[in-house]
DNA sequence: ATATTGTTAGAACAAACGTTCGAAGAGGGG
DNA sequence: CCCCTCTTCGAACGTTTGTTCTAACAATAT
């Protein structure tokens, strides 16, 4: 899929949002008013779009035949390895084998929110020695694993002794 | 609910069929095909009392508006309030209307997340201020609105001089 | 500059659609 | 039998709705 741009997010986003309330797909006209477009024609360009990119399946000549994709809104499930406290090493997360070990509690998540990456995993953060870097105890802290540092990209790294934490790329739940 | 006829639990049935192949409701001729009856005002009649007796739900002058009422989401859609950078103010998120305004985007959580919470909303973060905070640009951050500040809990209060935040609970995503 | 591609605008048309109305059939109780 | 209620039938009306077309605008490449 490729990258969207701000108004078919805002369509696509828009249909969830109008599904879930109504029960019913909208028709073009009322994407219309829900995202402020000014032309049918414009919803009609973008529809096409997001039906060729497969976020959505269309029958046509027939009103509100819109149906989303359900594959983006697949759940998956994202292990809770253990725990994290300040300047505590991290268990080394393997991204398939979680299940069979024995770990204790899991995470279901959107896929909107993992966005498809592979090895994500989440730590339990305990005590209250990160509250100023905004964590507190008990948050959720979602990261993805990634085997090898990426020339210029930031990756997660536990400096025991300075107590800090970089990261390239993370993903939160508090709780 | 009363006991239904024959033809009315066809209808239903062959309500939910269709919705769960085509992910939009049946026009009214829809059911008529699908059910082989013979004229529209017999399915209009039925679709009337259905809906007295609390099967459905209808959005008159709607085509294809019907919804069924047994429809169960584990599923909570959360809206993305705005940006949010270093010292910036916060848009007061209110728990309701956010799907009446112009909110851009929205983000959908398994209730796991929210864990049932009223007032939960997301910020998008802008720009790397906050990357000591483990937080980077572009990451979106789940927060829970809260009225009045409970008596010993951390609440998320951003000090613009400081550039800094406390808070109560806190869901964190990056991308 | 011109060409190309992606996007927006507005209008118009034909089909799909929900609604309404009068009439009539079916069944049941007096 | 008549009366009443529930249900079906068919057609018509007005609105909603998807589609299409042309023009124009914007950004970028040639």
């Amino acid at each position: 899929m490729k990258e969207l741009s701000t108004k078919q997010s805002h369509i696509l986003d828009f249909l969830r949002r109008f599904l879930d309330d109504k029960g019913y797909p909208p028709s073009i006209r009322d994407i219309v008013k829900g995202c402020k477009i000014s032309s049918t024609s414009v919803v009609e360009y973008n529809l096409r779009i997001l039906e060729r990119e497969g976020y959505l399946r269309r029958d046509r000549e027939v009103s509100r035949g819109i149906e989303l994709s359900t594959r983006n809104r697949a759940i998956v499930r994202v292990p809770v390895i253990g725990c994290i406290a300040a300047g505590e090493p991290i268990p080394v997360p393997s991204a398939d084998t979680w299940s069979a070990l024995g770990i204790a509690e899991s995470l279901e998540l959107t896929q909107e929110l993992t966005r498809g990456k592979e090895g994500v995993y989440a730590l339990k953060v305990k005590g209250t020695s990160m509250v100023d870097a905004l964590i507190n105890d008990g948050d959720l802290v979602l990261m993805q694993h990634v085997e090898t540092a990426e020339n210029g990209e930031m990756v997660a790294v536990w400096l025991k002794r300075e107590k800090e934490a970089t990261l390239k790329k993370i993903y939160l739940e508090p709780g």
